[in-house]
DNA sequence: AACGTCCACAACCGCCGGCTC
DNA sequence: GGAGCCGGCGGTTGTGGACGT
């Protein structure tokens, strides 16, 4: 489908922004608020495109951003939220409060990357670099809940049988080649997740919920998909129907040391 | 001091999905 | 249902500073 341009790029400003501009950005979004970033150059007096505003705004002028280096615990919880999602920059900035996609996505090209192949991982599949590709095709699926090291989580992954508590998939079960099953197999052999496939008795779209350690109830839950909190109807922001379990102690799963509800699988789905 | 190379990060580009008409 | 608009995302590039020779 035709398209037209997002700017007139004749009259806008291109690389690096001045002081200048970034002060009128502020203080037209200080007096408008966010929004409309096609009209706003104009409205603001800038000569830049509406998405180069937009990215300024998001990626360096926002007050809430956190400035300075990543944190050890920020490393690691971006390298397993990664492991988990992918190049999913948005949704791994969504759980690391002040900081940006843009950011992250740097920093993990620029430090994780050479850290994680320092450790002899792939920073693409998280697997060990030599890794016995064939182990990634087998079906048998089962993440203990009670394994601890890295290799027993491997062997785990590698068809060693049904451990308790954890993703238990039967043979029967069609959702053995279910996406999050394969991505899950595929980038986290380190990660335990303690993921559980919902019952298949669910009839609605549910999706994976994160609840933050301090979160005792539905209304401090936040929908992994959209970073939104359901309200009492237990919808979320994306408009997917929310199920709620007890605490994580005994229905919830630790997520990535959050504690979380039933998952399912679909909203994990890759495009 | 001068030059070349590497690194980090801001910014750009193209594409996609959701929404509206 | 299709076209167009808009915001958003992820990949890539450009550039300035740090570092090594």
């Amino acid at each position: 489908m035709g398209r037209s341009p997002c700017c007139e790029k004749a009259h806008t400003n291109k690389g690096a922004w001045t002081k200048e501009e970034d002060d009128r950005l502020i203080a037209y979004i200080r007096a408008h608020g966010e929004g409309c970033w096609r009209s706003l150059p104009k409205s603001a007096g800038l000569l830049r495109c509406g998405k180069s505003c937009r990215l300024r705004w998001i990626n360096y002028l926002r007050p809430d951003l956190k400035r300075g280096n990543f944190t050890e615990e920020e490393d690691e919880l971006i390298i397993k939220l990664h492991s988990l999602l992918g190049n999913k920059w948005s949704l791994i900035a969504g759980r690391l409060p002040g900081r940006t996609d843009n950011e992250i996505k740097n920093y993990w090209n620029t430090h994780i990357r050479r850290k994680l192949l320092s450790r002899g991982i792939d920073p693409t599949t998280h697997r060990p670099i030599n890794h016995d590709p064939a182990i990634i095709i087998n079906n048998n699926i089962s993440f203990s809940g009670t394994a601890s090291s890295k290799d027993e989580d491997r062997k785990n992954m590698s068809g060693g049988g049904g451990g308790g508590g954890g993703l238990i998939v039967g043979k029967e079960e069609k959702m053995i080649s279910s996406p999050v099953n394969i991505i899950t197999k595929e980038r986290c052999p380190d990660l335990n997740l303690e993921l559980r496939i919902s019952p298949p008795t669910y009839q609605e779209p549910i999706l994976m919920m994160m609840k933050s350690d301090s979160d005792e109830d539905v209304s401090s839950t936040v929908c992994f998909a959209c970073s939104t909190v359901p309200q009492k109807s237990k919808e979320c922001g994306c408009g997917n129907s929310v199920i709620i379990t007890g605490s994580s102690s005994n229905s919830g799963y630790d997520f990535l040391g959050l504690k979380t509800a039933v998952l399912d699988y679909r909203s994990l789905e890759m495009k």
